[in-house]
DNA sequence: GTTCCACAGGAAAATATGGAGG
DNA sequence: CCTCCATATTTTCCTGTGGAAC
């Protein structure tokens, strides 16, 4: 039943990008110099998730690859090399240039100098999740090596911007900019034919089952995609001949709890504080601690909670409500399954 | 207004963790 | 097993902010 598993994998880049015309052309249009051999501007690339950002990003490079030569392209996630050395490492080691590099005794500037003796060809760099840097300085580091063009891939915009200091701001600005928005359920359930049609038997999911996808999705194309695999594993260990309502039902629980269990998993077991704010509401910083240290053996202090909560503002597990005294956290009101109907 | 104080979040010091090499 | 080194996490110390009580 199922024909092509590696169409509905995470990261796979289509043959052809649905619905992306506009934002495709742009972001060629702002590699195009390298068809010629000369420099290109730095791209921006901004959007929610699961609009198509590293998709198309991916994409453009792959088809500039088939038309130049002489061109490598590198794409680094930085929400897992969220430091200036392992950026750098990771793009010296796709190089291949990392023979003699030890983590102890190299200093980073050595890294930059590598990269700027680089003298293979020109060389596309996708900084994916850039604004999960720690330290954007690394933007700078890259910008100002002409055989390097950078496509920065972030969610929002000013939060790149409020991160990195003047100068790169101030270029950063005149560089081209893609914005990428969410997708309508039309386009949502386009892209889901496309693929359900490339990867799956025929009639084993009815077009009215794919529009409750892209409805359920709310734009999020990743979310979509991730529904239907699950769903399609899931008939297909079952044996049915086709995707049952029910299936589909829990496979949109399925990916829910995934995603949000992804996140707390990546908290420390100290998450007891999620569980707190979710159980006693909207509620401030001190009573959170209070209510933490009576439940933990050993407590951290509220500094450190304080910077749970914030990372948990970041994974979107919490919001906080209010500046300063009047500060209170609450759980996000997850968008669930039955929103719009 | 003014004062006060809980709060956010940066910087740096202190401490825990992990992994290579003995 | 232990030691050493680099890295990761936590704590300490801190400044600036703005709501609340006066």
């Amino acid at each position: 039943m199922i024909r092509d598993a590696r169409v509905l994998r995470a990261g796979f880049v289509p043959q052809e990008v649905e619905h992306r015309d506009a934002e495709v052309n742009h972001l060629s249009s702002v590699l195009d110099p390298i068809t010629n051999g000369e420099p290109a501007d730095t791209a921006i690339v901004t959007g929610p998730s699961g609009t198509g950002k590293t998709c198309i990003s991916k994409f453009v490079t792959e088809r500039l690859r088939e038309e130049v030569l002489d061109v490598e392209a590198i794409y680094v996630n930085c929400w897992r090399n969220y430091t200036r050395f392992r950026t750098l490492y990771q793009i010296l080691d796709d190089l291949g240039a990392t023979i003699d590099i030890h983590r102890q005794s190299t200093p980073h500037d050595e890294l930059v100098d590598r990269l700027q003796q680089h003298d293979g060809p020109r060389t596309v760099v996708i900084l994916d999740e850039v604004d999960q840097l720690e330290d954007p300085s690394v933007i700078y580091d890259l910008h100002s090596l002409p055989q390097f063009a950078i496509i920065c891939i972030a969610n929002k915009e000013e939060e790149l911007f409020s991160r990195v200091d003047e100068r790169l701001v101030s270029r950063l600005r005149s560089s081209e900019h893609v914005r990428m928005n969410k997708y309508h359920d039309e386009q949502l359930y386009d892209i889901l034919d496309a693929r359900a049609k490339w990867c799956l038997d025929e009639d084993v999911i009815a077009d009215d089952q794919l529009y409750r996808i892209a409805d359920a999705a709310a734009g999020d194309a990743r979310l979509a995609i991730g529904i239907l695999r699950t769903a399609a594993g899931k008939a297909d260990r079952e044996n049915h001949e086709r995707i049952t309502d029910d299936i589909l039902l829990d496979a949109a629980e399925d990916i829910r709890a995934q995603i949000k269990q992804k996140s707390l998993d990546s908290l420390t077991p100290h998450q007891r504080v999620y569980d707190i704010v979710r159980e006693h509401g909207p509620v401030g910083p001190s009573e959170i601690h209070q209510r933490y240290t009576e439940e933990v053996d050993d407590p951290r202090t509220k500094r450190t909670i304080r910077t749970y909560l914030s990372k948990m503002r970041q994974y979107n597990l919490l919001e906080a409500e209010g500046t300063s005294r009047d500060r209170e956290y609450a759980t996000v009101e997850s968008r669930s399954a039955a929103t719009t109907t």
